[in-house]
DNA sequence: CTATAATTTCAGTAATTCCTGAAAATTAAG
DNA sequence: CTTAATTTTCAGGAATTACTGAAATTATAG
């Protein structure tokens, strides 16, 4: 392995990490070596850069396009493939958030609505539906979410963690509003936006 | 293995989900069982339900504890260790993303701020340092936004969670009315709600 | 303090995952 | 179609991880 001083680093990391993150360490070098890299490479260039054998390589990429976390492209006047990592770090985000969502949290959804579907014979198995139940719809809330948050614009997102738990702000002071309408304290049409539908909130500055 | 019908499939598929989730099939497996159980469980109990050794029970067990998924207690007149997963399941998710970002992530950032202190000497790492610092303004932003979000009550996480993508109607509200201030159509104070001083926004019903 | 119950450690083995080189399959140029 | 370049597959060996039983350690009752 012959690297520049950072990108090795960056790259013996990645492989490192590549145990925790679910991949190995060949795939975790692969990708990080794409990913810091200003242009696209071919399986001898991944392969010579990292010691890796060429079918080692070629094992690697398979595993990464499963991931839709390369891209391959072809040169002009060479029939090899190319691979580059997306430049959108946030576009890379969303494909990570959704392939784990995939392949860790989707089987597991599946297996508790099919366990909630079934009639608990044994006393043991009420009590396991029940905390199955709890779990499921855990994780159907959280999944919707994010996809809901799939569909904005990075921008967006961006400003939205940036406000952090300021959110929360929006939130209470809208709980607020609608508390009052409840109690008719604001002599507005008491059907105006409910807890759920904000679409017809506007905001001012406060004092 | 002598468990309930449904206990049983839930218990063996954590099994098989664990090597997605960075645990072994054991790990898993207990894991699920405590988290099913109406009552703690001492390793005994747990080797039996599941035809695992003792010693296993005991790896497993102290991977659970380092995870801060399992609570470890004590009934009278009996000096085995029992265990339990917490009951509420939010509590089990916020544990869980927190150890997760301990594990996956922080080591990463770490590197990346490292990284990023140094003076790149060869041209590639130029470019490499630029695409480190991009992932780890990503990292920062999100990692920044899960230790807010942590702090948040469950329920006001539900609510926001239920919300999805239609918290983004808040923020184009905002963003909106603050332009407005700076374009000084409103004949408001130009000084107050910045984008990311949320503190004195208040809310009312539109039409 | 002693005896016993309970838990943990650890060396050895089993099982799984990773990686390589050789061979097969695919692709495209001539 | 033939040939050469390129990629993929796969059997076997290397490396890692998981699991067990025995021994060591720790904790508590008497």
């Amino acid at each position: 392995m012959n690297l520049a001083p950072l990108t090795q680093r960056f790259v013996l990391h990645f492989g490192e990490m590549g145990s925790r993150w679910g991949i190995n360490r060949t795939v975790g070098q692969i990708y990080a070596l794409l990913y810091v890299s200003p242009r696209a490479l071919n399986a001898d260039d991944i392969g010579e850069a990292l010691a890796f054998s060429r079918s080692n390589v070629s094992m690697g990429l398979k595993e990464l396009q499963s991931w839709n976390l390369v891209r391959l492209q072809h040169l002009p006047n060479d029939r090899r493939e190319y691979f580059q990592a997306p430049e959108d770090v946030w576009a890379i985000f969303r494909t990570l958030a959704e392939e784990r969502r995939k392949r860790e949290i989707d089987p597991t959804l599946s297996m508790l609505r099919e366990a909630l579907m079934e009639q608990p014979v044994v006393a043991d198995d009420i009590h396991a539906q029940a905390r199955m139940k709890q779990m499921h719809d855990l994780i159907e809330l959280m999944t919707g979410w994010l996809v809901d948050v799939q569909k904005m614009e990075s921008s967006t997102l961006i400003s939205l963690m940036k406000m952090g738990s300021k959110v929360q702000k929006l939130l209470e002071a809208k709980d607020k509003i609608t508390g009052k309408i409840a109690t008719g304290l604001t002599g507005r049409p008491a059907s105006v936006t409910l807890p759920h539908k904000l679409d017809d909130v506007s905001i001012e500055i406060g004092n």
